[in-house]
DNA sequence: AACCTTCAACTACCGAGGTCGTATTACCGC
DNA sequence: GCGGTAATACGACCTCGGTAGTTGAAGGTT
């Protein structure tokens, strides 16, 4: 069990710029960042060395400017931050979190399509694999 | 959109503790999570007091006795957690996180079939109602 | 050389969750 | 009535996420 990714809101939004732009500088993110809210550049300064403390991110320099870069995978991240609230709401059990977006959130008939396809696929899957 | 009923740890562990018994004073709340771990009968009385400010449990005095109960459901508190989640991560796509879960986490072969029957019904609620 | 701008570093704070220790109060058994 | 016990009330403190001001250095500009 790798040491928890669990992050913050905005620790999230910084991780997404930096996967999606492999690299990127303060001053990068703040910009990248500035659609939803205004934050003052030290805010996601500060942040990124506390992400870099954690061992999320780390940088290199260049000039005088720092470029992080993600340390974790966004595929890590989520698959332990959905794991984590499976393990709280449904004591761990997948289908319980699945049934309850099934049966408790709307879901766009199209998708619905996709996911049975998907189910039908993992099915076969278990019976082959 | 009520308060966000976001809940952390303790608080949760608490909450599952009310619900399933309906009321529960201080003392069997901190007996019923000795389980999980041991902590100090204050901690649980801080706790409840900080979810009554929040609103999210109430009591009745009973002799001297506080027996709380929650105001809260956990159905409630569940869809408001997963959505939350699913807005961080998937912004707001359920289906993608369904999709997450069926291809990047391990589910029982017979949670497949219940849920293959989930998303039919499902479909056919779609074109029915 | 003196200045101005741009960085990172450092310090400070706030709120919330979590954890307790201590004070106070109220009751119960002698 | 006195002492002990059982409950709540209150306050302290820690961690972490989030937010930002200030400082100090580095480097370009005139």
């Amino acid at each position: 069990m790798e040491p928890s990714h669990h992050l913050g809101d905005l620790q999230h939004a910084i991780m997404r710029v930096l996967w999606e732009r492999g690299e990127a500088t303060v001053a990068q993110v703040h910009e990248a960042l500035r659609g939803e809210r205004e934050r003052a550049l030290t805010t996601i300064a500060t942040m990124l060395t506390k992400l870099e403390k954690k061992g999320v991110v780390a940088h290199r320099t260049d000039g005088r400017q720092f470029v992080y870069r993600a340390r974790v995978s966004e595929r890590e991240v989520t698959r332990s931050m959905v794991s984590e609230l499976t393990q709280r709401l449904f004591g761990g059990d997948v289908g319980a979190l699945v049934g309850h977006l099934l049966t408790e959130q709307e879901i766009d008939p199209r998708e619905l399509e996709r996911l049975r396809a998907l189910i039908a696929a993992r099915e076969r899957e278990g019976r082959e694999g």
